[in-house]
DNA sequence: TCGATGCTTCGGTTAGCATCGAAGTATGAA
DNA sequence: TTCATACTTCGATGCTAACCGAAGCATCGA
């Protein structure tokens, strides 16, 4: 009777606040356990598991068994993706779960996209990227460029690794804080784990923020020079 | 106690199918009357009422009197832009309302995104002007060139009307059955319409196919060509 | 083998919301 | 004025799904 594809159904797998709350901690990056997932809910374990099944079900998550425990993530880059631009559609129609809280200007500073760097800090170095000529190409057509690769590689990036995967390697996402674009995808996801490897930045726990250190900012303002 | 946007509240309103049904409707980019709204969605007219207030409290819809009608529309680009990305999310993830069926094709060709043009016709008009150079830059950021405004006004566009506007120019939207971009906001939106006036192409009754005429292929073929 | 932990499944309760009939309001036509 | 159309509001109903207690299953350590 309808055409083209049900949005329905995904709507409804976010639309519940304890299911919101599950996903939006699972885009912190890391994997979480039931119980955990449940307590940032607020809701009982029981609760909280017929909730994961079905959000499994609906294809948004993934577990993975170790031991006992149970770790849950995000399926994949899309979910990311969509979840992310989600937020900042109602980020800016003002559906904010409390007035903006003291976190806030952290988390838009610079915070984890799922599993790449996003806030002003990775939007501005996309557009470093885009101005130094290492990433090169337009609307959501990213493509590394042959100068852009070498570089990379001087980083410590092993790009046979990045290109061998399915995955796109470069990809844009809608930053919710910034409405601008930043970079996903697994060089994206490359880069925040270079920074948070080297010891530039650290994640705060608990909560999506990224905080860098001194000479992180140094090494990032060096590394993603800024054109004006 | 959490941080950040509330996306349940968006999910729960597009969650609901009699709702969900609604939004893909005026996705078409026409206005439509309630008791329109009421027969896509298969409810009745108290219902869709009911449903009305509350996506319109939402802020995805607006409505406008008109005697005894009442009209009811997308709020603005960014609703379509969120929806089209919710598309193209349940599409690849297969959640479709009934098996393909015989419209999928015209669907996947050329279709009304709102207000701009989308599927393959779209999707190579934005690659095509990109190749032209006609729009320039990364991410999405897109930008008019000089000799890009040259020849939209050479086509008969007016700029200054567009720029005039508060709303961007070019902008970048997510087609949900290529997977790739677009061209969206007001330059994306006076394109549609150009095709309209001239008779290159037409809407389809009651669906949000466009189908090109024999001379609008010919003319699409002129205007944008493909490097390849 | 026993207990502890982590999680799932089952059963029953409850609350919210979609739904529609009926009545009320506004606009237009006769 | 009177009737018809378009839509909203109210009130009642019924269904779904979120929720939790209790029991069951799996894994780990002792």
């Amino acid at each position: 009777m309808k055409e083209g594809p049900d949005i329905a159904q995904i709507g409804s797998l976010i639309g519940d606040p304890a299911r919101a709350n599950m996903l939006t901690a699972l885009m912190g990056g890391k994997a979480l356990t039931a119980t955990e997932l449940a307590g940032t809910a607020g809701i009982t374990l029981q609760t909280a598991s017929s909730h994961l099944s079905k959000l499994e079900a609906g294809g948004l998550i993934g577990q993975r068994k170790q031991g006992r425990h149970r770790y849950f993530a995000l399926a994949d880059d899309d979910v990311g993706l969509l979840l992310e631009s989600l937020m900042g559609f109602a980020a800016h129609r003002g559906f904010t779960r409390h007035r903006t809280g003291p976190k806030d200007p952290a988390l838009r500073k610079a915070r984890v996209c799922y599993n790449h760097l996003a806030g002003d800090y990775g939007v501005r170095m996309l557009d470093s990227l885009v101005a130094e000529e290492v990433i090169a190409g337009a609307g959501d057509d990213l493509t590394l460029t042959e100068t852009g690769a070498g570089k990379m590689t001087a980083l410590g990036i092993d790009l046979s690794a990045l290109t061998r995967s399915r995955r796109p390697v470069c990809r844009t996402c809608l930053d919710w804080s910034e409405r601008r674009s930043h970079l996903s995808g697994s060089l994206g996801q490359a880069l925040l784990t270079l920074f948070l490897d080297k010891g530039w930045a650290r994640r705060e726990t608990d909560s999506r923020a990224v905080r860098f250190t001194g000479t992180g900012e140094k090494e990032f303002a060096r590394l993603f020079p800024l054109p004006a």
